[in-house]
DNA sequence: TCTCCAGTTCGTACATGTACGATACAACGT
DNA sequence: ACGTTGTATCGTACATGTACGAACTGGAGA
């Protein structure tokens, strides 16, 4: 029975810090992203300041709490979207992904633009494909073209070469929004048109390959 | 002569203002760049903490005068760089500036991933790129590369897009330097490689014109 | 039952960015 | 000469993230 009580333990454990996400999040909604302090979230669910430390690493790691809540829900949004044609399925990740990106830049800076980057616990990439559910539909629907002959290689790095361009695309318009790029959801469309034409017109080698020239 | 006192004044202040720039330079050289504090370099100068205010709204304008130095070494570095080909040239500027990014992880940053996006006074993108002097050679390049007939289309957004191509590569490298994208170096060729040729197959239509499709 | 221990809670303290307002001083108009 | 005004400097104060260690608590082993 030691388990079963080291079970409840966690099962307390883990609901606390949902507790706190839920608040956090609340937070948020009412005050903004920046509103969001570790002392008003403690007050919030009737906590000294320090006792959120037990359950979060640091403030990074609350925010982080909360973008992958948002990653999850844009996760299911993408796989709802309707995806007769594989190639449009496809590009539907990457619109749908610039959506949310525009839609929420403060979730997306916190999980792509930060320094301290957390995969958590496990240090492999598996964990982060784990973490960023979008990726895996990314790779699933990559993989989908191949199979309809749509697309030619490597599914992950032609999913990955993608995924660069997207990050870009979403992160420059996040970052520089004064910048001529046109209408902003143009600018995506002319981004995810051109890598589809651009990729299926190649044979994308895996990413341990290096090409040789330039 | 009124003006002459002005001018003094104003050159007196940029003196200063240079000088608590090169003074938070070698903070960051000695103690890295989380090391960089209000308080530290203000003694290095011997003033008073908020005496750094009359000459910086806040921190993150101090990091941007940090990184505005840096970018503009970088220009001198492209533009000191061997262009025989225009394709070379131009691929030239795309590694010179993945290098630098990864080179110098934490000025890249503050430019091109921080919210608090300065444009300093004006409010037109002309001011972008007369602060970030390698975008002015991208172009240059680009332009030269549609002369001799090497791409096709506006050189604007042509220019645009390996911008968007190139950050979100060094973006994603500096971000996730755990994910499997095989070597950076590797990477970053093979992304540029594959921009030039993807964008020499078409005729690149300017920004401000919507494709349809999608 | 008593002792001990691991883990949770939290009081205190410190470094940091920075808002606010006081002070001092230089240029100017009268 | 004298007040006025704008500006550079800075002392103080506050909110914030978080390090440190104390106090508590609930269960395990003696």
């Amino acid at each position: 029975m030691t388990l079963s009580v080291q079970k409840r333990r966690e099962k307390q454990k883990a609901e606390l810090r949902s507790e706190l996400v839920a608040a956090a999040h609340k937070l948020v909604q009412e005050e903004g992203y920046e509103g969001l302090t570790i002392r008003k979230l403690a007050k919030r669910v009737g906590y000294a300041p320090m006792s959120v430390y037990s359950y979060f690493a640091d403030k990074q790691d609350i925010l982080f709490a909360l973008a992958e809540d948002a990653f999850e829900t844009l996760a299911r949004r993408i796989e709802e979207h309707p995806a007769d044609d594989p190639v449009e399925a496809l590009k539907a990740v990457m619109t749908e992904y610039a959506a949310f990106g525009l839609g929420n830049p403060n979730e997306y800076r916190t999980v792509f633009m930060t320094e301290k980057t957390r995969l958590p616990e496990g240090r492999s990439y598996e964990d982060m494909e784990e973490g960023n559910p979008a990726m895996k539909v990314l790779i699933k629907r990559v993989e989908a073209c191949v199979a309809a002959g749509k697309l030619k290689g490597d599914p992950r790095a032609i999913a990955t070469m993608l995924w660069t361009v997207g990050h870009g695309t979403i992160s420059l318009l996040i970052t520089f929004p004064f910048y001529p790029f046109g209408d902003p959801e143009a600018y995506v469309k002319r981004m995810c048109n051109f890598m589809v034409a651009s990729l299926s017109a190649q044979d994308i080698p895996p990413l341990t390959e290096t090409p040789v020239d330039c």
